[in-house]
DNA sequence: TGGTATGTGTAACAGATGTTACACTTTTTG
DNA sequence: CAAAAAGTGTAACATCTGTTACACATACCA
């Protein structure tokens, strides 16, 4: 039900730039066959993990077994690189392999001396948390809008100042539901009234913004 | 509308702790009358800002002039230091001053330079970014549940988890209504069926949990 | 090309939440 | 202590969204 797109949630990756790792740094490498639980929602996260080879799903469990959220994370991507330095220093999530996967294991103190001895590290990871908090701060402002007229307008206008007052939304209705986390029906419906006032028109997937100041009344 | 709470928002702090910083740090300070917009929304963010003294509100605007989101920063915190480092490194929200201010301006190479040279202030950067990343993601998680009944559900399980199944919550029904995003009466509403159903108990501001299992089942 | 899968438009209905209003209780304050 | 303020319970009603169902259009594939 409400289910995190993958494709919405992780956007920057450390590079594969082996190069970023100096000959000297200690770490393990651990390997995990399909199928495994590899970190328990709640688990102490002291070290940094980073995927480097195959995919892992995160699932957001309460308790007992309902699930909030999924995420797919393929390689290479760190794994809530974020956690490590939090006050409460533990797994927000349960961490499985949806195929063989191999992590790379930093411990906390060696990367707090990488940052310090490698600047591109320390700047690559600090981008890389940025990115991840801008990503969440956008997505938090676009669930609190109430009204599904106001997400599409948020979303609409947000497109607009990047590609000007027309442009092509590569999703289908089904996928812009799920990134609204509305009902397909609904979304539609929505659409469709924007339409009939005249502050959009749609053609396929070319959407064209007519009335600015209509759009942003939508959001109350 | 969607005002968001400041004490949800901003949790942590840069303690006042000047000792964080050395004596040879290039610096500024900028001091500002009350009612002066300080940061615009889509301002470039080239520099750590601290707020040390005064307070300020932060506006999410969408353009024009509808407002999104209010938070209200007290001295001392920093002002956005997760957007300093990030790809698109833009201020997200216009800042104004309430009252008059004083704001300790850091350059990002400084920051840098800090970050390698000051242990301390790095765990500090990174332990606050972390903290507040941590806070984004419960906030999401919170506000991607649709009914009242489960928001309610998932904000007393998370306390139960803490503090066992009795236990007291300092805030009123409006302020928790603000704080899940729902009317008043409507929470109000959903509460009083959930004692109904047996599954809470309210007795002033001491909540009690019957039925976890039944709790759960309206996380959906 | 024809058939199948996928995507879209739309309607009827049910359910949940917001809005407004008001009585009542509790807390605060002078 | 009394009056005012703040907080709570509740009802009627409006509105919005989800659900389900189905017709139709479009894209894909053998």
């Amino acid at each position: 039900m409400t289910n995190i797109n993958p494709e919405w949630v992780g956007l920057n990756q450390f590079d594969e730039d082996k190069g970023l790792f100096p000959a000297d740094m200690s770490y393990s490498i651990q390997n995990y066959r399909k199928n495994i639980l590899i970190f328990r929602q709640g688990g102490v996260c002291d070290a940094l993990y980073i995927l480097i080879q195959g995919s892992v799903k995160t699932e957001m469990i309460t308790e007992n077994g309902n699930l909030l959220g999924i995420e797919i994370i393929k390689a290479p991507r760190p794994l809530a690189p974020a956690f490590l330095f939090s006050d409460n220093n533990r797994f927000p999530v349960d961490v499985t392999t949806l195929e063989d996967a191999e992590v790379l294991r930093i411990p906390k103190e060696e990367v707090i001396r990488l940052m310090t001895s490698q600047p591109d590290f320390m700047k690559q990871f600090l981008t890389h948390n940025a990115n991840r908090t801008q990503f969440l701060t956008n997505r938090l402002q676009l669930l609190s809008i109430k009204t599904i007229k106001g997400k599409i307008a948020h979303f609409l206008l947000e497109q607009s100042s990047e590609h000007g007052s027309k442009f092509v939304i590569n999703r289908n209705q089904t996928e812009l539901a799920g990134f609204f986390g509305v009902a397909r029906p609904s979304l539609a419906r929505s659409l469709s009234e924007m339409v009939q006032d005249g502050v959009i028109s749609i053609n396929k997937k070319e959407y064209t913004l007519l009335n600015n100041e209509g759009l942003r009344e939508l959001l109350l």
